[in-house]
DNA sequence: TCCATAAAATGAATGGGATTCATTTATTGC
DNA sequence: GCAATAAATGAATCCCATTCATTTTATGGA
């Protein structure tokens, strides 16, 4: 929207009279590039740039690049839907909320390996996102130690889901190794499809209404 | 086992006699060094040390790192246990699967996003697996439409669970936010540890039997 | 108010890593 | 027997994250 940012130049050495840099600055500017060029494009050059300053000032700021993808990573969570665990019933909620993640980090896959690593505690926007649907699945009646279980389960399944989606679509032709694998080329070929929906799609929905499903059953265990 | 690699005199320039490299000697060099190092050590670099080879050698018979990483892949896939399709109920055959799977993917899990874009017909062992597995699903009566998918379905929690797997343990100590996030905290400390079994293998666990009974209802629907 | 200290920039290295290219030598197919 | 090609070496090259010395300014305590 905004025309670019100005061609600008740059201050000269020293600390300047007002801080130039912020947490919530360089997130909003990494995001931004993400945005336009794809994580290939999030470099510290390129990000110091976009700020119009020099490199080594992010480090002022920042431990190192992971630290970046952190802020980016817990930023980018609050564009997940956690609404319907204020007012639809469980396996609804779950299904409106799981879908919305996947999409989310569909977008954002290589924050995934990021996920992993990152403690909830520098990860305050994460931590709600946790607070909310531990509500919802008290308040269903779950008992509280599969609680964590269950929405870690969930989860894995999500951002597995998410790799899934990037996928090119005609990753399991078989090609020329077809003739020796005829039961799964075969089962690739006639594998469900619905209207509009990817592979990909109908797998998530798949596995995500058996899990549903599952979970509901074997919380009464 | 072996004392280490001679410290070996390095041919001078020129078409040796007899070919000094070929896929299997790479990637068999790229295991073991993955396996003494980790994935950090696994370098071009490092890598062409240990065949006693100029780094540029290696480009004779790779495109890039991306294609050592998928013959890497491809390898390490012939490690997961698909021995119950033969021989026990679908639901059991699965379970011994995916818990193998898990294992060999959580101490590969830099691998899970060459996965994502692989295609099968780069990856003669990959492709076999499926063929095993397909073969499970059709003779246990599965419609052949919902193979497919559900096979990625569980994949994808697969992967997820194998990130999972990786993380530290302390990952969700709310620490300082644990005043704003109460119920979460509790479940945290709460959550089912069941002997020996960490947290991950608790969430696997109890998603994997999820998704197993869900989908063994599904798939009559 | 003044000063010592810390904070926050710049600009110039540094070093690791993947990849490329010119060159050399040997094999292979015609 | 020769031309073309394959498969090595060794010396760049480029891209990136990160570090360090230096500069300037803010800030908090006497």
């Amino acid at each position: 929207m905004a025309t670019n940012a100005a061609p600008a130049a740059r201050r000269s050495a020293g600390r300047p009279p007002r801080k130039v840099l912020s947490q919530s600055l360089i997130t909003s500017a990494a995001v931004k590039l993400i945005n336009a060029e794809g994580y290939p494009g999030l470099t510290m050059a390129a990000l110091a740039r976009s700020l119009n300053v020099a490199p080594s000032a992010l480090y002022n700021h920042v431990e190192s690049k992971q630290d970046v993808l952190q802020w980016v990573e817990d930023h980018v969570m609050t564009m997940v839907d956690v609404s319907g665990f204020a007012a639809e019933p469980w396996a609804e909620a779950v299904r409106r909320w799981a879908w919305s993640y996947r999409d989310v980090f569909a977008r954002h896959a290589p924050l995934i390996p990021v996920i992993a690593v990152l403690p909830v505690t520098g990860a305050p926007e994460t931590l709600k996102m946790y607070e909310v649907v531990t509500a919802g699945f008290r308040e269903s009646g779950w008992p509280e130690p599969l609680i964590v279980p269950a929405i870690i389960a969930l989860e894995s399944f999500i951002y597995g889901s998410a790799f899934d989606a990037t996928a090119p679509a005609d990753i399991f032709d078989t090609g020329d190794l077809a003739e020796s694998t005829p039961l799964f080329t075969s089962a690739v070929r006639n594998q469900q499809l619905g209207d509009g929906a990817t592979p990909a799609d109908v797998a998530f929905g798949l596995g995500l209404d058996a899990m549903i499903a599952g979970l509901d059953r074997l919380r009464e265990a």
